[in-house]
DNA sequence: AATTTGAAGTTAGCTTGCCTAACTTAGGTC
DNA sequence: GACCTAAGTTAGGCAAGCTAACTTCAAATT
């Protein structure tokens, strides 16, 4: 089945057979293209071809539908992450390297849902498996700099020096994505200012 | 005029005579509840005693409501920030360390607000009064970070220092706010993050 | 002082979106 | 082949954003 047929099914069958991940599919667009507050459920359903009403079989609500998302976006983005991380050996400069980057490239490719994953509204605070999927990713961090610093990943070094590097890419993130690195530090190499505060940050 | 007479009007004047600051001094507020996504106008309204036809007298529309507010968190928070320089000495470390705190502060004090400034939508790109509010703010950050490492504000080393930690600054509001930090570091101590970082990063 | 005028309100109403209730379809099971 | 249930539909309520046309009233003009 090709994407296309994913998203909308030309013949005019009374069950669509997919319409949970086509809705899936259509609203990640939409996230895209308007933001996690502005899209239409109504739009996603004009995409897909089914009624207005149909969502509410699959999804209890908006909410639950902007859950599903960033669910999925953040199985994504883990999966990314795990990814880059095995291009290099264990305890290589290059694979904290891999990790920033990976973050960075998420982030710039689907920007929508990076700011959902982290700013769902509080109806979704403390839901454990969007919890737990968060973890994953900051534990994988934790591991590669505690192999890079040669401690034990519980230390108190390790988390505060995986800590504040989050903190530095992800800060970088938001103010690339809301234009501010453009408006003012354009002209900076994006890659000297990842390197030079890698090292400043992971210097022993 | 007490704050609250600016909100609500008791007597029954077909003129509200302050609608406009009692409209934004509203919005403020139902920003930090509901977020600049979520507000409604007609809930302003409801507050400052108006009917829901009222605010288009003053403002184009929603985006327009949204500009508005947004400049005017801009600029307390701009005030903010040189006031917090202003209470140390040119060329003192602490005069870095006053001014990352009133960062966290004022993130702190008003996410929803906070939030909105960084991350009004597209329709606001490029506005100049937005983004020379703006500016005032990055160039008081790079003229503090050039005094205390003795270069020109213009050179590259003081622009690329202050971006990386206007970035980390950032990046941890951004993960305070939606918890992450609360969620996995919260027995870090937050102010020896912030110093063994700022001390990483004007290291000479 | 009377008149005029325009900014700042109001009422009424259109449109769109979310969501629910009640109904219909059709694929899988006995 | 009858029946059940998941997954669609239609119809409609409700709230919000915004506009058009009308009203009020304070201040400027005469």
């Amino acid at each position: 089945m090709t994407r296309s047929d994913t998203l909308k099914k030309n013949d005019k069958r009374y069950h669509h057979g997919d319409l949970r991940d086509a809705l899936l599919e259509a609203i990640r667009m939409l996230v895209e293209r308007d933001g996690a507050d502005n899209f239409k459920i109504s739009e996603a359903c004009r995409i897909a071809g089914v009624t207005t009403a149909a969502p509410y079989k699959h999804f209890r609500d908006r909410d639950d539908i902007l859950r599903a998302v960033a669910l999925a976006g953040m199985q994504r983005f883990g999966k990314r992450m795990s990814d880059a991380s095995q291009e290099h050996d264990p305890g290589m400069p290059k694979r904290i390297e891999a990790l920033g980057q990976a973050y960075l490239d998420f982030a710039e490719a689907e920007p929508g849902i990076f700011r959902m994953m982290f700013g769902l509204s509080e109806h979704h605070a403390g839901d454990p498996e969007l919890e737990e999927t968060g973890k994953a990713t900051t534990d994988l961090l934790e591991s590669v700099v505690a192999e890079h610093l040669n401690l034990p990943p519980e230390s108190t070094e390790v988390r505060l020096r995986s800590y504040a590097l989050w903190c530095f890419v992800h800060g970088h993130c938001f103010l690339r994505m809301d234009g501010k690195f453009a408006e003012k530090y354009g002209q900076l190499e994006e890659t000297e200012i990842l390197a030079a505060v890698g090292k400043a940050m992971m210097r022993v």
